[in-house]
DNA sequence: CGCTGTCATGATAGCGCTACCATTCGTTTT
DNA sequence: AAAACGAATGGTAGCGCTATCATGACAGCG
């Protein structure tokens, strides 16, 4: 019976702002009959109240159609167990299936996903983490090892985990992805194996996709060590089926002898393989062609596209996975978690 | 100079709670020398303070380095300014199209999305509903128009903006979709206008993807007004260039007269295409294999892929775009929204 | 028997922000 | 000139929850 007036002597009318007639967790504890401490406590950390007490604080909760404040529950125990997850782009399915094994991980915990799209712009990316901080995010995980300055100082006097997945290097705090540089190294020399020498590198928008050009780095440094031209193509559109069509088309006309394309991801490279059969070349007798990634798609083309298979939902998982021990307050033994990459050798080559 | 001692006749020590040596509001308020009000209002509603507080108000942020705490805000004004997201898959390519059309209208809003995954599970959809309701959310989107009776308890007595996607319908508030019923109508007509009659449909997991289903009934009745007998095959695995190749398999096996197969999606449909290609199989001569989605995939691979093209991103655009008006407090003249579908004929049929 | 330790519960005081009302001041209206 | 009004600002009181400390009950211990 304990009056929970919050100034009993004010002398004008009582200002009233609640207008919601949601179901609060001390009218849940009031049912209960227990106080509303022991209400939440129900509800967080059952283990700690008494089996008649959870019991009936559950069935109160249930009558009442009870849905507790995620909002006040945050702001009051700076806790939120939202994921903020910054990628910079949807379109390419690459980032959607981290985002998918991050997802399945830590749903399953209790987390919730907040989803930024920076569409490769990191000023952006400073926006949404400006955003996300505010939300008292439990943790931020972000595509890429980059960052612009402002953004950088902002998570560096974070106190909470940050997880930079995609590549592999020098981060912030916890790391999950694979070596860009050593898989461009890894095709090259498998195209040079394979006896090719005239060999065209074609990525999309390389100054934002950063990692494709990672990826050219490592092809490079390989056909220099054997005194070979390493010739760019950059297209404009981001990677898809149509932009390798023309990928394609453009490198014939530019570099008539090239014998092998080494494409920036699998998009452009099927879109490729798939236009020079339309154009009744044969791949590989008249042009060899290679991608990044290992999608479905170049499994189910004939001949199969050789590529580079980078295990994404595992990233995501593994990352969740090292997020969520962090967050339990273990001690995290690697902070740089290599996730390694498998060159798939197709007929495309 | 305010003292602002919570307690000053506390006998024992203060309790203290902060941890954090997070910047705050009234700290801007401070250095602006204005009241924590007027920094709230010059951040929130800049039109309505005054020139002078306003740029002292920006510039103290600035050497601060203020960021919002949005968990207390969302409390305080019981609005959050976050959108719930509820598909039920995130490999399935088309969902996540329709996240980056209502990404990326909502963010330029200043929405934020907060993702939730079904897995096609009405238990689970009510799980996160529960869940996001918490968060205060702005709104909801949501895949569909099926939920489970708690689910739909619970959303008919919020009093925000629900948005249904996907399929057209009766829905609970706001809907955006197209007419699947009709979509497979129009498929089968096609079919059976190019003079295909012993004709196969192949779904996966039709319990779940219901709307591909209800593509089915609309088949199964174009069908059934000639006479013609409607075979359906139902697939285990998800949607995918593999499940596609097994079902063509198991069709011809099991129905080896089949002149078409009408497949729920364009995976489906375009691993069913590559498989037949690989088994030297003439398409359409031996086999016509349609689709539904309109994937760039199809568009790809020779011959084109016969498939119903759906406004995917556009559906989400314009799902966020009824949203924003809503929440706008203006008047929405249109509930529900029909965004169509194209009839693609490719040279697979 | 008092001392300490553990367990279950509760009272209190915020978390950081904004809704609500009140106040001030300069301008317009009758 | 008095009254009425609007614009800018501020004081106060929460939003609904949980961290912190305090309390009482009961067991184990010398």
């Amino acid at each position: 019976m304990s009056k929970d007036s919050p100034n009993a002597d004010s002398p004008t009318t009582a200002r009233q702002r609640r207008s919601s007639d949601q179901v609060t967790l001390s009218q849940v504890a009031q049912v209960a009959g227990v106080s509303p401490i022991t209400a939440s406590r129900a509800l967080n950390y059952p283990e700690k109240v008494s089996d008649s007490a959870r019991r009936s604080v559950l069935q109160a909760v249930e009558s009442l159609g009870y849905v507790p404040n995620l909002v006040a529950g945050s702001l009051a125990s700076s806790r939120s167990r939202l994921i903020a997850v910054i990628v910079p782009s949807l379109i390419n399915s690459v980032f959607v299936e981290v985002i998918k094994g991050l997802q399945e991980t830590l749903e399953a915990e209790g987390y919730q996903i907040l989803l930024g799209n920076t569409d490769y712009d990191l000023d952006r990316e400073y926006q949404l983490v400006r955003t996300f901080l505010g939300w008292s995010c439990s943790a931020l995980v972000t595509a890429g090892l980059r960052h612009n300055t402002a953004c950088h100082t902002l998570l560096a006097n974070w106190d909470h985990p940050i997880m930079e997945v995609m590549e592999l290097g020098k981060g912030m705090d916890l790391n999950v992805g694979l070596d860009h540089v050593d898989a461009g190294r890894c095709m090259a020399n498998h195209l040079l194996d394979k006896g090719y020498r005239h060999i065209v590198y074609v990525g999309s928008r390389l100054a934002q996709d950063y990692r494709a050009s990672m990826r050219f780095d490592g092809h490079k440094a390989v056909l220099k060590e054997k005194g070979i031209d390493a010739p760019l193509l950059e297209l404009d559109n981001l990677g898809s089926l149509q932009a390798g069509a023309e990928g394609l088309a453009q490198v014939l006309a530019q570099y008539p002898h090239t014998q092998a394309i080494h494409f920036a991801n699998d998009d452009l490279a099927a879109g490729a393989l798939l236009a020079a059969q339309r154009q009744g070349l044969n791949v590989p007798g008249d042009i060899a062609i290679a991608g990044f990634n290992g999608l479905p798609l170049g499994q189910h083309v004939t001949p199969q596209l050789t590529t580079i298979l980078s295990p994404r939902e595992e990233m995501g998982r593994l990352a969740a996975k090292e997020l969520i021990r962090r967050l339990s307050g273990k001690n995290v033994y690697r902070r740089q978690h290599d996730v390694g990459f498998t060159l798939q050798i197709g007929g495309s080559t």
